[in-house]
DNA sequence: CGTGTGACACGTA
DNA sequence: TTACGTGCCACAC
């Protein structure tokens, strides 16, 4: 386990409380914990993102981590995400967020 | 406390 | 569609 910082916590809190079949971008996760900017989501995942559903946080164009695209595309064909391509339909997947305040 | 870095966002060409 | 520049935020050194 490595140090977790309060900032990481809360990313990673709102990631898990993502349902199947829908996404978020890093931006919009850092504008549901009201802190933050999308970097700063990014390079939480990208650290500590072990643990949670990291494919369904992409960036706000819909297109997936060019590193783990495959493993993600894979994902979200299996959740039925919708897809255009080898992207996201964010119009589509794009989550409320509504839940976070239900934790 | 300054500097560099990153799974970003957005406007412009 | 891609490429480049700028703004953004948290973190490791």
């Amino acid at each position: 386990m490595r140090p977790l910082t309060p900032f990481a916590a809360d990313v990673l809190d709102v990631v898990e409380a993502i349902p199947p079949a829908r996404v978020l971008s890093y931006g919009d996760v850092a504008e549901l914990l009201g802190a933050g900017g999308p970097r700063a989501v990014g390079a939480v995942l990208s650290r500590y993102g072990g643990g949670v559903p990291w494919w369904r946080v992409l960036r706000a164009d819909g297109t997936p981590p060019p590193q783990h695209a495959a493993e993600a595309l894979a994902r979200y064909r299996a959740e039925g995400t919708p897809l255009r391509g080898d992207r996201v339909d964010m119009a589509q997947a794009r989550w409320d967020g509504g839940a976070v305040g239900t934790l």
